[in-house]
DNA sequence: AAGTGTGAAGTCTTTCACAGCT
DNA sequence: AGCTGTGAAAGACTTCACACTT
């Protein structure tokens, strides 16, 4: 698979038909066409089929799709069955928040460590046999947890420090909450989650009556 | 202006040009030219210069941009000084992590109340003079107090009817963080924060090595 | 000389429309 | 008849390149 060609937009809508496919098998429906299951994502059914059309053939014409195999396919396509160790920099309350989700470690992002570096926080007990420790341990710790991806909940002057003794560790990709724009060497991955500016966003959409409901993209 | 014709990206980029604004204003920088600002974001200068024409001409030619004016100009674009009154509802993890967080009042948007379905959380006393209070009674606080926003951090299988409920006490904006496309009337405008779908999309970019660092878009 | 503002070109993504299977 | 898979068209967004201003 040449995944350079494959829009971004179109992996994040994949990980959308797969949260959905799952609650399908889950009920017991054994198949689904392209209309009913774009109609249940508000998109076009054209958007599902092409998206899917990137990876292979997994429908039957006249029927739909099988939702077991179009699910599995979809795992396979999205490396759904490998799991992801994690570490969070930053346990002010977002940090907590996102060590305390069970929704990460359900898709297999696997939190083995957590980092802050205010004293009176170090060592307090988290979930899951977790303890807070010392960013000065970061660099050991992440090698000998085999840790891949760094997230960053750390205030905005800190995130691009943060970032350095993270890649300084060798990690391989970064979930960055700081609003802040992370200068980082073309081999490591990055996905921003900026919560003010989509806020921003729907303020000025609500101003001004904007295009509308913000596709998945 | 035609908000009916300006990029979303642009608005989530003109976002960040103003938190970008407000430290060189700070830092008592006078004017910077597209192509810093650009660099500072990792973007193009071509794309300042686009994002910013489409609302005047805010730049003197040989120079730049002066920070102050190019601040205000941006605070009137978006709208910031206008305050939006919020809720939260669904006091778990993240919905707590939200109601502690300073950036979003810092931003404009003021948590005028908190709701929760889950009796022992009723009556938990939180930051800002806030009590969670019962979901039974949103409609009436939210037109009490003038709420406009509500955000949604219920679970998954919740967020529909709380969407609906939200609606129903003539909400005008949604931002929803649970991981289901609501279904809203086209007048009511939304905002998606799927943060396991952005862990995903990272998973996959660090498997198959593709297109690489997000774009703000 | 330096840097903006902007049509036009280029690239990326979505949608259409229909041939082709079941 | 119904629905997929996919080239081609449309649309959205970004980048180029250069005329224009200071």
């Amino acid at each position: 698979m040449d995944s350079r060609r494959i829009p971004r937009p179109t992996i994040k809508r994949l990980a959308v038909y797969h949260r959905c496919l799952e609650n399908l098998v889950i009920s017991g429906v054994p198949s689904i066409s392209s209309k009913d299951l774009a109609e249940r994502l508000g998109i076009k059914a054209s958007q599902v089929r092409k998206d899917l059309s990137y990876f292979g053939e997994f429908g039957k014409r006249g029927v739909g799709y099988g939702t077991e195999l179009l699910l599995d396919s979809i795992s396979e396509i999205l490396g759904i069955r490998k799991r992801w160790n994690t570490c969070i920099v930053g346990m002010g309350n977002l940090g907590m928040a996102l060590a305390n989700y069970p929704g990460l470690a359900g898709s297999g992002f696997i939190t083995r460590a957590l980092f802050d570096n205010n004293p009176n926080k170090i060592g307090i007990p988290m979930p899951n046999d977790l303890i807070i420790e010392s960013t000065s341990l970061l660099k050991n710790i992440v090698r000998e947890r085999n840790i891949e991806i760094g997230v960053i909940t750390v205030p905005a002057n800190a995130a691009q420090s943060t970032a350095e003794l993270l890649i300084d560790a060798s990690i391989k990709g970064i979930v960055n909450f700081a609003p802040v724009r992370l200068s980082l060497p073309p081999e490591v991955r990055n996905e921003e989650i900026d919560i003010s500016v989509s806020f921003r966003s729907l303020a000025f959409s609500m101003t001004f009556g904007s295009s509308g409901r913000g596709r998945i993209r």
